[in-house]
DNA sequence: ATTGACATACTTGTATGGTAGTGTACAATA
DNA sequence: TATTGTACACTACCATACAAGTATGTCAAT
């Protein structure tokens, strides 16, 4: 039943969205059951379009369908973090270097202004605003270097490393080090400074690395068990 | 991996790996209307499963939904081409570095395997045969580089640049450059050559440039016009 | 107290009916 | 003849009913 006011968005897009962006800041928390009734019931639609979200939040590994036994909201896994960080680099410091390679001035203006906002946004310690921003300003060098499809890309596939850093940020607070990270590349890029500019790049995404075991002990719950098959308790090598 | 001989798939997997192997492999022509109704008859399920196969289908662009309007099996995009290979050149560089970078010696033995059945492929003029070995031939690395992520996310968003190769082939024939190519890959990751197997890959995934000119002349119909809006008769700039 | 059969209440998977948006063939009109 | 109004066929979207697998609590038998 689709609500008539509202834009021209499908129900299914909708509840996607709405569990999405949930997801995403951790109000729903890693584990948490979700089963396609309880949704449906609380967003008041039928199964269909929130079954449809399912399918795509699966995709993103955000969800964990089984089968006749439920679904739910992906706990974090830390292997999968460390691969959607390799894709992440990789395609960072390609376009990294696409602009740099480019021989004509870039228009760097939306950048800078997505700097300002991010300045902004710190000094209100606005947590949620500021990964906002941050997330718009690789976009806005994707966008630059004419590849969109990369990002969304990686957009959908940092699902795990996303929601590792909204919790390392709720712990730790806002830090201005990534927005003078941000400053320091737009200055590599300007100076057409590929080498240093890349490991910028790098240095700017590995900086989690070492509060993992932190957030691991703190909330243990939200992340998944190393093994993923059924536990064997006669087993020897353990 | 799944195993083969076990349990049976759910329906919706099913009707989705169906379409998708024959999407790519051009059975399907790209433009070809795909109702719903029409492919649960062919099929004899419900709208259900189809339903569900062409979400994930639309997901990684081999079938475009056009709400109350119908569903289409989507023309290659020559700009989501290149932006698909902007995406392969990125990872696939990458995972060489990394595997080059390692000091231990590569257990290459699979690989090498994959490379005589290569041979073997290209003397029985096996053109599909070659294309899934050439695909697992790309996986190995990734593998090796414990990066199966990455090539998953290579290898959903691979559809129009597949299908256009896949027209290269059935147009020149099978040719033996690009397993060549592979052989001196390998070498080149054996000498720890990064700088040389670096330009090898990219030499690799580029050569199909030239050919799109002459396959856009003689498939029209299986591309996408240049316009995605609608036409603006009004408009000055023309 | 322990075990085991079984009813029951969940879950997701599949089928199907109804709704509204969209294009088109065709007849009515000028 | 040219144009316009309209009925109809077709679509994807959504709601709902049913089917089948799974976990769990209850209760009887040992």
């Amino acid at each position: 039943m689709r609500k008539k006011g509202e834009g021209k968005q499908s129900t299914s897009n909708q509840v996607y969205e709405i569990l999405r962006r949930n997801i995403m800041n951790l109000t729903l928390v890693p584990g948490t059951p979700m089963s396609e009734k309880d949704i449906s019931e609380k967003m008041k639609v039928s199964r269909t379009p929130v079954r449809e979200a399912f399918i795509r939040l699966s995709n993103e590994a955000l969800v964990s369908v089984f089968p006749q036994k439920g679904s739910f909201v992906s706990r974090i896994d830390l292997d999968r973090v460390r691969e959607e960080r390799f894709l992440r680099e990789s395609l960072e410091t390609s376009v990294l270097a696409q602009l740099i390679r480019n021989p004509e001035p870039l228009p760097l203006r939306e950048v800078k202004q997505n700097l300002e906002d991010q300045d902004a946004a710190l000094n209100r310690e606005d947590k949620a605003g500021f990964l906002e921003l941050d997330e718009e300003f690789h976009a806005l060098l994707f966008d630059l270097a004419d590849q969109p499809l990369c990002f969304s890309v990686m957009k959908s596939f940092s699902s795990h490393y996303r929601r590792i850093r909204y919790l390392s940020m709720s712990v730790s607070g806002v830090s201005r080090s990534n927005y003078d990270q941000h400053v320091e590349l737009v200055r590599m890029i300007e100076a057409k400074d590929i080498s240093r500019a890349e490991s910028e790049m790098k240095h700017h995404l590995g900086k989690l690395d070492d509060e993992k075991e932190i957030l691991l002990r703190q909330y243990p719950d939200y992340f998944m068990e190393r093994e993923l098959s059924v536990d064997d308790p006669f087993s020897i090598n353990r």
